[in-house]
DNA sequence: CAGTGGTCTAGACCACAAA
DNA sequence: TTGTGGTCTAGACCACTGT
């Protein structure tokens, strides 16, 4: 085999994880115990387990040890739920996903204008430059943040309305969008994945390794874009639900 | 500052390629050197150098150096294309991804059958241990792995159709579950990130530390469940576009 | 050949947890 | 205090690249 220590070392561990050799919860042996077992060293076992740290088998504790990861409950977000008798209800997309999933949300926002870069300019099919309000959100379910979200919106579109200020009142964004007579015909979502920086992993509490989820939405009033909207979220916890009609 | 060396020369080098002191394409200073400039081990400098690739914005050839990566062409794979036209104009999914994003498809597919783990049963609304069909199939774009499936059905639903057989015909699995009585309703499709096995990253040819889009994709006839497709793909190059109705 | 990225080793230090 | 995970260092070796 031409294949690394480490990884060889990792498919070993990973066996006897999923074989049920560890139980969910059970701790593995101490880095200097599997330094002997495999005849490696420290470093080696680290990105062994930094490994299937990664692919979410293993949880870390500083001062404790390894511990075979306990299937965490998933929160799956119902991304058909952005329809009018939920808008109207009064509540956004993320407080409707916390009705739906049982925990208590938070929002802090803040709110400027600044000129659209190439990215945003694209997806809004503005010339690069013009000017655009952001709203910059970062959402907490129980104190813990989970979500970071960044809307852009045309400047001139919202002048005067109460998307400019920090409480956009009941319904949110796109009540007021609609209010001011651009009647929300559809969403496009674009999903993706990434490795987070590590700034944005501390705050999101992403173990090490794991990916974000990355949702970029895009709001139409009549076939116009009036909303693109930068949304991560911790994978380890998320997870997206998207209903089709087979028709 | 309590953030490690390597965080911190990480941000460096960001900064220094998105403020465009290295160009798309450009070489970033040799290992050597930037353990002068920072006054740090090799080790460290390559933990800064693992982040940035994770990130995507540097890639490596071993022998010649680190470069920023260039912006890869990413494939948007549109999710609600599963109608009914697709399917009778006798395409797959993938193949009809392979038209829209203009590369040669190939599918290898493997079949057989077994008894229904935990995961299976549970989508698949059947008692855990359930015989059920799987088809395993290894998506190719001209010649590169860009895909891994496996779909599970029931395997008495599917008895003596041509599902069984590794070619399923035109319009593929839909079209014959079709045939068969089962008219397909809706799809439920759950989105989520991980990372990678080593072996897994490998054969999908994703750079190291960049994470996998895994879609579970649950296809009904009436409201009951009668196939469940576990999807992996690279996110560094696939791109999932949902569009939904504001209503 | 010399220079590059990638990995492994041996040893050290730190913060943290449990006894 | 002892043992734990996590990180950094200095040095070594390998495979690969371009000359």
């Amino acid at each position: 085999m031409q294949t690394r220590p480490w990884i060889q070392i990792a498919e070993d561990l990973r066996l006897r994880i999923t074989s049920g050799e560890y139980a969910e919860g059970e701790r593995l042996p101490s880095g200097s115990t599997l330094m002997g077992e495999y005849g490696v060293a420290r470093q080696t076992i680290q990105n062994a387990v930094d490994q299937l740290r990664a692919e979410g088998l293993v949880s870390s504790i500083a001062g404790r040890g390894w511990f075979v990861s306990k299937r965490r409950p998933i929160t799956r977000l119902a991304r058909n739920r952005l329809s009018a008798d939920e808008r109207t209800a009064g509540r956004g997309a993320f407080l409707t996903d916390a009705a739906a999933a049982d925990f208590t949300p938070t929002v802090t926002v803040r709110v400027w204008k600044e000129e659209a870069g190439e990215e945003v300019a694209s997806y809004l099919d503005v010339p690069s430059g013009t000017q655009v309000l952001v709203r910059d959100r970062v959402m907490r379910a129980d104190g813990d943040v989970v979500q970071l979200a960044a809307s852009y919106l045309p400047a001139d579109l919202v002048q005067g309305t109460q998307v400019e200020h920090v409480d956009t009142g009941p319904g949110g964004t796109y009540a007021r969008l609609e209010e001011a007579g651009f009647a929300l015909s559809h969403f496009t979502e674009f999903v993706s994945a990434r490795s987070p920086r590590p700034a944005e992993a501390e705050s999101l509490r992403i173990p090490h390794g794991h990916p974000v989820i990355q949702v970029t939405r895009v709001a139409f009033a009549a076939d116009r874009p009036v909303e693109v909207n930068f949304i991560s979220m911790a994978s380890d916890r998320f997870q997206l639900v998207y209903q089709i009609d087979a028709r």
